[in-house]
DNA sequence: ATGACGGATCTAATCCGA
């Protein structure tokens, strides 16, 4: 028996809940994590994932921005909220989930993009952001207990390997030494294991998002890897592959992030 | 060669994404 857990920044729930069913038939993840949802949480399309099979649903929704929420086939415990910078924005909830003997915890995050200029004293989105990876690292402790797993769009491309030209992209938000640093820093504070490198090593690119404005997005292959799936050492141990559906980035209006899934031997 | 797009919102132009 394994856990199979999936992350997809879909850019709203409500216009893309095809997708969703479409992805959760062929694939079958026991949680996928929703990031970017954009809807309030009464609004949440709570009946197609029902009757697709997916009955627990953990939410924190609102009406435009944002938004993340945690859909599972097994039931839900001790969901949270966790706020950061002082704002209420719908960036991170929380679940666990049985998994063999034990309880999983699960934490969804929706990290800020940070806007265009690289500069935090000239761009406060990129001050947040900055800030928000801050207050991270100083949690990390505490999220990274044993028997957890976190997962999310982190909006940071931490690799060489991780965005299409490293040179070319170091000055570009997403991709800063000031960015790629402070998310290794948090991730070193967990520790955590990045679960999608131990099974495609760093010396291979990969990606998870594709912009929309490029029209041409698989021949020009600009990608980057802006969504991950970390686990705490026993989870990792427990790691037993990862799959990137990058199909799912040439589906029907879709999302510009395709899903990842991360599986996980049952303890 | 970082936008040529695409989403949500007080449907029209604006904010946002990264």
């Amino acid at each position: 028996m394994s856990l199979s857990i999936a992350t997809w920044n879909i850019n709203s729930v409500r216009l893309r809940i095809g997708l969703i069913l479409q992805f959760l038939a062929e694939h079958q993840p026991d949680v996928l994590c929703l990031q970017e949802t954009k809807c309030p949480d009464a609004l949440f399309p709570e009946k197609a994932f029902r009757e697709a099979g997916y009955p627990h649903l953990a939410l924190s929704g609102q009406k435009g921005y944002n938004g993340v929420a945690i859909v599972s086939r097994r039931p839900l415990f001790g969901v949270d909220r966790n706020h950061f910078c002082d704002r209420i924005d719908c960036r991170h909830i929380e679940a666990k989930v049985e998994s063999g003997q034990q309880r999983v915890t699960l934490h969804n995050f929706y990290v800020p993009a940070g806007g265009d200029e690289p500069d935090p004293d000239k761009n406060v989105k990129f001050a947040h952001k900055l800030a928000f990876i801050e207050e991270l690292t100083q949690a990390a402790e505490r999220l990274a207990q044993p028997g957890s797993i976190l997962v999310g769009d982190l909006n940071i491309a931490p690799l060489e390997t991780d965005v299409w030209s490293h040179r070319q992209l170091l000055k570009v938000v997403s991709h800063t030494p000031v960015e790629t640093e402070g998310l290794l820093r948090f991730q070193a504070a967990g520790p955590w294991v990045d679960v999608m490198r131990r099974f495609v090593p760093p010396e291979e690119k990969l990606f998870t998002w594709w912009s929309y404005r490029s029209p041409n997005w698989e021949a020009s292959n600009r990608g980057r890897r802006l969504d991950h799936i970390w686990a705490a050492a026993d989870m990792a141990a427990r790691a037993q592959g990862i799959k990137v559906i990058k199909e799912a980035r040439g589906w029907e209006r879709p999302s510009d992030h395709v899903p990842v899934i991360a599986t996980f031997a049952e303890a």
